[in-house]
DNA sequence: ATAGATAATTTGTACGGATAAATCAATATA
DNA sequence: TATATTGATTTATCCGTACAAATTATCTAT
């Protein structure tokens, strides 16, 4: 223990103490020398590291005082962080996945910092952009519509070789070698449309978002399913929407739609948030459900099961795509390799499709 | 300019031109005094700052040289965070609260750094200390069982003392002179119960979590009511419960009240989640709602208006709280002083109250 | 040729002294 | 009363010196 280092102990436990206040005028070096008997050196090197440890301060000519050292303490330390950029923050599916998410890594310690692109390409570059500031030790990102050209390819490129562990979940970009958790949606969508089929449906209109990669997925299914039907293939009746969209006008485009004598017999919605809507402007025409015309949504939100009718839709495994995708970032986190999972997902029916009179036995 | 500095500048300039590359070995204290002919003192005072930034490491015996300046020069920004600490993170009422929150802050560049108590206080001494770390800009904090002493209150002590701007959401510790945002929680459950005596009702179960001061003020207000008719304040039953309590067990007592022959004509409970599971409950022992019991929650949870019958509720201004709530934090942030916010409540009457005959003209 | 001891080199701690620059309080001046 | 001056106090910079402690190079004995 040299001598710099007791008296500057010493003086440490006199400020932490409350010996000496904040703010509080310190002896002058002279005094300090007599006190420690030691040599001017030796103060002013102890008193010098406490100024540079935010201690104290000094004003030359006038002394030395107590800097507000309790506020200057806090060491940025690398805190553990996973970062969430999602286009939805605290509504639909999010929570569960979000909740999901957080059930996995804060067993690790681990706190959720979340930010919210609501669906905004400026939006997610602003995340983005917070996210690698912020020291994050992993990423979880959800796609800004991402069936677009994305505009923030070259942040993605720079989160990609910051070899800060990211996961992309609902989409991913084929462009960037990273996993990803997402559900089949191709498939499932068109397991959606066969059931309908299998119910005598065979005009249907499918409303999809296309600007995003889900919506276009979803779509696909829904077209691969009409493509093993050439028979009735041209009853296939599509409308399609971005997020930008005034939702009105696409209401009233579909209100046309159904307006028409031969119009379709079901409507199969991108997702459960959009099927409950149509499910309105369906009843302000004067039509039934399902009597008149059959929805189907996508997603199971929880509200879903409490229409009337109950929605039938495809059930997304929230909150299992949430811990899933923890736990893949922890083994990411940990160096481990790990493989991309793709969901299936069950059908769930409810009463808001009906089975046409033709099929009835 | 000190000698010292031109020294440093000197230094430093040939390490960022690449004269000295990282590793290199600088020359000896000796050859410098020589090189720009000053004193050792000037040479360590320069080299000695130069190893406080970091540019250089020194060995005792060995010499000087040049650090991995690049890597150390990257400082953790300090990025815009506000924190927030809750009880729950996606369940319940939280995701309209957090978006609210989100949605006020976010317009001034600050994401949220959550984390989740899991309404336990050793979840919740975690949570603080990861805040107190991560260098948040500010903190929203939902106290974890608020009625209960609290052993964190020296990390909340601590808090308080750091000048962090703090804020408490829907319950606060009175010996933190702190603003908060909270619902009148004893106003409100008073008239839910005045309006149950207004509809006849005098033989009332109240059901209260009594580990959070929202369900001891709930649990105030019901009693206040009844403290207003003393001629059949003797006919009020509660049953309290905490977090930890095995609710089985609760939902058993519950059962036994209401098998008796004088059971109550209504059961308030502490807050919609649990006036849902007390539903199922009645029903188990085959009576209905509202013809035999009827029953009254709090919060107006978004599933309430979907149960059957729909539930009665006194409103929770979810989101206003959270908008309010971030609004406050960013002037908090900016300086300013505000004053805490209580709000009033809105019952929303659906239909799992019955008017009682008695009552009926 | 290798291991161990020794010497030289280099940085770390410490002292004393000297001057410069800023501050502060008392005094003198307008 | 307000302002300017002065001198004392206090910190800042800088020099020279000495010894301690760690490392590195050199020498010596086996």
């Amino acid at each position: 223990m040299t001598k710099y280092q007791s008296v500057k102990d010493s003086i440490i436990k006199a400020i932490t103490t409350g010996k000496y206040k904040v703010g509080d005028k310190l002896p002058t070096e002279s005094i300090l020398m007599a006190e420690y008997d030691v040599s001017r050196y030796t103060i002013r090197r102890a008193m010098g590291e406490l100024e540079n440890d935010h201690y104290i301060y000094r004003i030359q000519g006038g002394g030395m005082y107590v800097d507000d050292w309790r506020a200057k303490q806090i060491k940025p330390i690398n805190n553990k962080m996973i970062g969430i950029v999602t286009t939805h923050l605290a509504d639909y599916i999010f929570p569960s996945i979000i909740s999901g998410i957080d059930r996995a890594v804060s067993r690790a310690g681990y706190a959720l910092l979340l930010s919210n692109t609501h669906n905004d390409h400026d939006h997610e570059r602003q995340s983005l952009t917070k996210m690698l500031e912020s020291n994050v030790d992993g990423l979880i990102i959800e796609p800004t519509r991402s069936a677009l050209p994305n505009p923030n390819m070259d942040l993605y490129k720079t989160v990609e070789e910051s070899n800060i562990p990211t996961l992309f979940i609902n989409a991913h970009y084929p462009d960037l070698n990273l996993p990803y958790v997402v559900l089949k949606d191709r498939n499932i969508e068109n397991k959606l449309t066969q059931m309908l089929f299998d119910k005598g449906h065979q005009s249907i209109l499918g409303i999809f978002k296309v600007d995003d990669a889900q919506g276009e997925e979803r779509m696909r299914g829904f077209m691969d399913a009409y493509a093993r039907h050439p028979e009735f293939s041209y009853l296939s009746d599509v409308i399609m929407y971005q997020t930008a969209d005034d939702m009105g006008k696409i209401f009233e485009k579909v209100a046309r739609r159904l307006e028409q004598a031969d119009h379709p017999t079901a409507i199969i919605c991108y997702n459960d948030a959009l099927a409950i809507q149509i499910m309105d402007v369906v009843r302000s025409l004067g039509m039934k459900i399902p009597e008149d015309i059959s929805v189907v949504g996508f997603d199971d939100y929880q509200l879903s099961k409490f229409m009337t009718p109950g929605l039938t839709t495809a059930v997304h495994p929230k909150n299992k795509m949430g811990v899933d995708a923890g736990e893949l970032m922890l083994k990411m986190i940990n160096g481990e390799k790990v493989s991309s999972i793709s969901y299936d997902a069950d059908i769930i029916e409810r009463k808001s499709v009906q089975t046409l009179a033709s099929q009835k036995k």
